[in-house]
RNA sequence: GGUUCCGUAGCUCAGUUGGAUUAGAGCAACGCCCUUCUAAGGCGUGGGUCCUGGGUUCGAAUCCCAGCGGAAUCACCA
């Protein structure tokens, strides 16, 4: 019912009639008119110039006419040079926002049990540290990248990898049992991921100092400036004891164990509380302590049937110099695991967990390369879609002072950036007088949709793949191209219709069809059926910002007509049916696209 | 140096299956609009060598080639 689809094969058979030739549905250039000129849909004649043999303009005249005579849809239509400008006939666009009211799920195709099955990784967190802005716009991007590939009609399943194991992680532990004087998440009040981080600073700290007081010392053995300091970094006592405690680790000492048990746990805990703030959540969660095992022994088979090749060293690796790549380290001389090791393995046991067709990877752009590497060795090895894998990579998030480096303290904190949002939004409703009449719980939780929003929509609306510049100043702003303005937007039709409830006033199923519908509200309709269309590219385009916006464009352009026109106060019923029809419908195709993107819309604000 | 990605208004970003003499938003600046459905709003003004140079085409911000600028990566780190 896609008003597209039906003037496209129209055309064709235009085409057919007029000239005798066939010509496919990809031919037909449609495209919205510009608003300069009357018509709703412009159609390219200039393809068809070799057929017709004739100049554009009378080609484009031919075809308007036939299209006008045969296409009841078509209701006129002008020419200007090879650009034919239709108009479509007023009971169309009331056939087509009925069809889009009817639609309760409106653009959101269901999964059928045959679906293809797509796996999404994201989040991908390390286990010595709190999450900071760069996880956030991963969680984010994974979130609403996930939905929208439901929305597409696939069956999927959200994953994490969580790297709970290597020398990060006893780095903390260590610096715990040195400094810690067995402080607890309970002991101390805060978060446990945060407590973690504080002992990896910790670590980090007295570890600098030791590597700042040894370097003299091998200076003075005749080593040049930068081979003393890689000496110095390898030789510090406290990064050997780190070792020696992941050697443990690796043994299964009961003790490490037990210590590197409980200190995750913290961790997580910490973890699932942010991801609450953020609205993601996941289905199935791996851990590099669960996998590298398997991935050194999907290895090791791969050694045996000659796929890799094990160096004078003992060292394997992955020769891809025949793919126009270097070649890749796969185990250490030592026989321990690599990065690479362990999503091989991982790889295997979400294979074995799920008949997948398709794998996402959300990770940053700095691993392009890795991933690059990691589809050809699961190709190798037999992965099915290890060839096809998606790597979805999304670029670095920058300040306005450069970027984030954890030693320069200018890392963003996720938990910190959450609450900032929340009370800012607070602040603002305050001073807005929106508040006035709510109750406190009420308050709290606009607040926090709002402030929620407005992080959201800024990570997402930019082009998952581009680097972007988080300025948080700016990020609070509510005007302009921001979650709250769409919020605000989706809020104020809310009101509308409950007014509309409150007179009495229903708003009916189906409009009748004797409307006159004026060139404002043919442009909302026209733009609320863009909204499959957005859905669909977003998803094969893999691009949350395509939604985000689309419904930037819907809510501005809605936000005129809300301006210009009474909606309640129309005199006339049928035009007053229509307006509320087409004003449920923007909020309705508005939540549903922001939902994808994992933003809440409130009722009131 | 190799590979990949990016370059659009002072700033942040849209727009790229090639389309229309004026390439769009927002922010920032200036001006107007709250006895009328929520002013977190609307309307208006100013602001551009779409990095540069070639090529393909009836037609290029969009496609191709070369160059310039920036980012990432090319670890027995993850």
């Amino acid at each position: 019912m896609n008003i597209d689809d039906v003037i496209t094969s129209s055309v064709v058979n235009a085409i057919r009639q007029l000239y005798g030739a066939s010509v496919t549905e990809q031919q037909v250039q449609l495209q919205k008119t510009k608003k300069e000129f009357e018509g709703h849909l412009t159609l390219v004649v200039f393809p068809f110039l070799r057929l017709s043999h004739q100049k554009p303009e009378e080609t484009a005249q031919q075809i308007g006419l036939w299209l006008q005579q045969n296409e009841p849809a078509i209701e006129k239509f002008n020419v200007i040079k090879g650009f034919l400008n239709l108009s479509i006939s007023q009971c169309y666009w009331l056939k087509l926002i009925n069809s889009i009211h009817a639609d309760k799920h409106y653009g959101v195709t269901e999964a059928t049990a045959d679906a293809p099955l797509v796996m999404i990784e994201y989040s991908s967190p390390n286990t010595n540290k709190p999450l900071h802005l760069g996880h956030v716009r991963n969680n984010l991007l994974g979130w609403a990248l996930s939905n929208i590939i439901k929305a597409c009609g696939n069956r999927i399943v959200r994953t994490n990898i969580v790297n709970d194991r290597g020398i990060h992680i006893c780095k903390s532990m260590l610096a715990w049992l040195k400094w810690g004087n067995g402080e607890t998440p309970q002991t101390t009040g805060k978060k446990g991921d945060h407590l973690i981080g504080d002992y990896y600073v910790a670590f980090d700290k007295h570890y600098r100092e030791e590597i700042s007081q040894l370097i003299p010392k091998f200076l003075a053995q005749g080593l040049n400036e930068e081979d003393a300091k890689t000496k110095a970094e390898q030789e510090a006592p406290l990064i050997k004891e780190a070792h020696a405690m992941l050697v443990k680790w690796e043994q299964g000492d009961p003790e490490v164990r037990a210590l590197w048990n409980k200190m995750n746990s913290w961790v997580y805990a910490g973890f699932d509380e942010t991801y609450r703030a953020l609205g993601v959540s996941f289905d199935k969660i791996y851990y590099e302590s669960q996998t590298y095992l398997v991935g050194k022994a999907e290895v090791e088979k791969g050694l045996k049937e000659g796929l890799f090749v094990r160096h004078e060293d003992g060292s394997v690796w992955a020769d891809l110099t025949n793919e126009g790549l270097d070649e890749k380290l796969l185990l250490r001389k030592d026989g321990t695991s690599v990065y690479m090791t362990q999503d091989i393995g991982t790889a295997k046991l979400r294979f074995q967990d799920y008949p997948i067709d398709k794998m996402i990877y959300v990770v940053g752009n700095e691993q392009n390369y890795h991933f690059q590497v990691l589809s050809l060795l699961l190709d190798r090895l037999g992965f099915k879609w290890g060839k096809d894998l998606v790597h979805f990579s999304y670029g670095m998030v920058e300040l306005p002072n450069g970027k984030m480096k954890s030693r320069e303290g200018t890392v963003v904190d996720a938990d910190d950036l959450i609450a900032e949002m929340i009370r800012t939004a607070r602040q603002t409703s305050e001073e807005l007088g929106k508040f006035s009449d709510m109750s406190s719980q009420e308050k709290d939780k606009i607040a926090r949709i709002v402030g929620l929003g407005a992080l959201k929509y800024f990570l997402l609306k930019v082009d998952a793949r581009k680097n972007m510049m988080f300025n948080p100043a700016e990020s609070i702003d509510f005007n302009g191209n921001t979650g709250p303005f769409i919020q605000y937007t989706y809020a104020r039709i809310r009101s509308i219709l409950r007014k509309a409830q409150e007179e009495q006033f229903a708003v009916p199923e189906t409009v009748a069809e004797d409307i006159e519908v004026n060139q404002k509200e043919q442009d909302l309709i026209q733009h609320l059926a863009d909204f499959k269309t957005a859905v669909s590219q977003a998803g094969t385009e893999y691009s949350p910002s395509t939604i985000a916006n689309y419904c930037y464009d819907l809510v501005k352009e809605y936000n005129q007509f809300y301006h210009d026109y009474s909606i309640l106060h129309e005199e006339n019923i049928g035009r007053k049916q229509l307006r509320l029809v087409i004003s449920e419908n923007v909020a309705k195709v508005v939540r549903t696209g922001m939902d994808l993107l994992g933003i809440e819309m409130p009722e009131r604000m």
